[in-house]
DNA sequence: TCATGTACGACTGAAAAGGTCGGAATTCGT
DNA sequence: ACGAATTCCGACCTTTTCAGTCGTACATGA
């Protein structure tokens, strides 16, 4: 359940090797360091450029740098980026529209679940990662 | 991001439906009520059977009933038992391990972020689908 | 025994995820 | 300044998963 896909994943893993590693890293220096093909993490990073996380840089030393600090990037900035502003229930969409299924009960006990995740996604940020001792000491406030 | 199945959205929609209907509801009164596919609702809630969230009962006026008290019974429960105990890395399995990505940095991460969600939905009943203004304020608490 | 309703599996169409390819843009060496 | 190397970028294809359907077997009660 809540299963959030590889595209996710990588761009988390791209995102925090590039918080551990200032200067400009190629797609393929990520890539190879991780195992993850070249090319679809090129196309991940991409999203997280139009998203204004990352800059882009061309040339024969170029690569991606993080846009601003790692401390002000959350987890669920770069969730957003890549997979789209989805949310928890099928029904729900931006609009809050329910569709076909005219009395859908759950929808709005489930959009409030849906916050509560936002916000435990919104409170770790990336540079939290790259600090494991800080982060649980974080989120222990979230299990009370 | 972090959509869940419309096999789940239906689960948690029959569960909420069973709790407010005392006695035996069939499958196709459920599905009628909420304009479901009767069948593709029916194979859903033999996986509730399964996970002895429901009890089935055959013949003319048969159907389901929760299993026990709608209290008792979390989101999480419904949602575990349908869509099975994924998690929300996809490289992270129900042993922990990380197959062939074998530097996945994130892994450790994201498993607490998984488990603080875990959480916010064991911490959701049935009952309190069912009463908005109780589960508005069991929210507030996680929130803080 | 027949209408009703669950239990279970196989099958199909559609959509999304995962991955691949070639080309456009930019920088560096000469 | 020019070309080769390097990197980003966008379109394409393959595989998997989801959603839904159908058919059959089994259990129950009037």
């Amino acid at each position: 359940m809540l299963k959030l896909t590889k595209k996710a994943d990588y761009g988390l893993i791209a995102m925090r090797y590039l918080a551990e590693n200032p200067g400009s890293c190629s797609a393929k220096d990520v890539a190879e360091a991780h195992g993850i093909p070249a090319e679809l993490l090129a196309k991940i990073l991409q999203k997280l450029v139009k998203a204004q996380l990352l800059r882009s840089h061309h040339g024969v030393n170029g690569g991606y740098v993080l846009a601003r600090d790692a401390r002000t990037i959350s987890a669920f900035d770069v969730i957003k980026a890549i997979e789209g502003p989805l949310f928890l229930t099928s029904c729900v969409t931006t609009k809050g529209e329910c569709g076909h299924v005219s009395r859908c009960t759950v929808r709005e006990p489930l959009r409030k679940v849906n916050q509560s995740i936002e916000e435990v996604l919104s409170k770790i940020t990336i540079y939290e990662m790259t600090e494991p001792e800080v982060m649980a000491e974080e989120l222990v406030k979230l299990g009370s």
